[in-house]
DNA sequence: TCATTAAATTGTT
DNA sequence: AACAATTTAATGA
C-alpha cells in the first residue's frame, strides 16, 4: 500500500456508516426499533488498509468492534515469539465484547487481510445497551457461548498434523453461520489468505482445497470457496497414509 | 455492448 | 519461488 500521508489520513477518519454498511451489522437486526435508531446514531464505521491492525494487544478497548466488508485475523503474541491465530473475521464478525465487558485491554492483535471496513460502537454505548436491551443481552450471550466454543477449536486445530483437515476446521469457524452471519454459501476469501490464516504456505492450502473439492465437501473459485457440506468439513478426517 | 488488454488469482513444478 | 494458465476488471470503440 503505497498511499500519501493525506490519503491515508482520510481513509483513518472514522465516518457514519452508510445505509447499506448499517444493513450488514447483524445485531442491530434483533434490536426493538427505537433502541435500533438509537444504536445506529453511535455506530461509526473506518476503513483499514491491509495489514493495518485494528487493535493491538495491552490497548485499552474502546470500543465493541465489527467487520462490516473484508476479511481480519485475530491473534495472539506467545512468549516464544510464534504468533498463534484464534480466528478470521469475515463479514458480519463483532469481536472484542469480552475484552469490552470487563472493561480491560485487548488480549489480541486483530490486523486487516485486506482492505476491510470496520465498525464500532463506544464501550459507553455497549453498556447501556446491556443495562437496557434484553435482545441484546441475549445476542451478545449467544456470542460469547459460541465464541468460546471456536477457541476451543482453535486449539485442536493448532495440534492436528494433517494439512487437508486444518484447512476444513479453519474454513469450518469462518462459515460459523452464529458468530458470522454476513457469509453466505460462499466465502470471499483468496488462497493467500487462508495459506496466512492457518499459517500455511499457498502451495498447500491449494493442495489441501483441491482434495476437500475432490471429496466434494467445497467448490472452488475464482477468489473464494464455495460449501457444499458444513457439517462433512466439521467431521472430516485425513485418508491413511501408506 | 463487445472486443481487447491489463491485472489478479489459481494451479504446477 | 517462479512460471503458466485461467478468471476478472478496465478500457475504449
Amino acid at each position: 500500500m503505497t498511499l500519501s500521508p493525506k490519503a491515508q489520513a482520510l481513509l483513518l477518519r472514522p465516518r457514519l456508516p452508510t445505509a447499506t454498511e448499517v444493513a450488514g451489522i447483524p445485531w442491530l437486526r434483533v434490536l426493538p426499533l427505537d433502541t435500533r435508531e438509537r444504536a445506529v446514531a453511535e455506530v461509526r464505521v473506518i476503513d483499514i488498509a491491509r495489514g493495518e491492525q485494528v487493535c493491538r494487544h495491552g490497548r485499552e478497548a474502546t470500543h465493541w468492534l465489527g467487520v462490516v466488508n473484508g476479511l481480519l485475523k485475530m491473534s495472539s503474541d506467545r512468549p516464544d515469539g510464534v504468533p498463534m491465530t484464534f480466528a478470521g473475521l469475515p463479514s458480519g464478525a463483532w469481536f472484542s465484547e469480552g475484552t469490552v465487558l470487563k472493561r480491560e485491554p485487548y488480549r489480541y492483535n486483530v490486523e486487516a487481510l485486506r482492505n476491510s471496513v470496520v465498525a464500532g460502537i463506544p464501550t459507553g454505548t455497549f453498556h447501556d445497551l446491556l443495562d437496557h436491551s434484553i435482545e441484546f443481552n441475549r445476542y451478545v450471550m449467544q456470542q460469547l457461548n459460541e465464541r468460546l466454543g471456536q477457541f476451543i477449536a482453535a486449539r485442536e486445530i493448532d495440534r492436528m498434523t494433517s494439512v487437508e483437515e486444518r484447512v476444513a476446521r479453519s474454513l469450518c469457524a469462518l462459515f460459523h453461520p452464529v458468530l458470522h452471519p454476513g457469509v453466505g454459501q460462499v466465502l470471499r476469501i483468496k488462497q493467500e489468505e487462508l495459506a496466512y490464516l492457518v499459517g500455511l504456505s499457498r502451495q498447500r492450502v491449494n493442495e489441501a482445497l483441491q482434495v476437500l473439492q475432490a471429496a466434494k465437501l467445497l467448490q472452488l473459485e475464482y477468489g473464494g470457496v464455495r460449501v457444499l457440506d458444513l457439517d462433512g468439513l466439521r467431521t472430516y478426517a485425513a485418508a491413511p497414509s501408506a
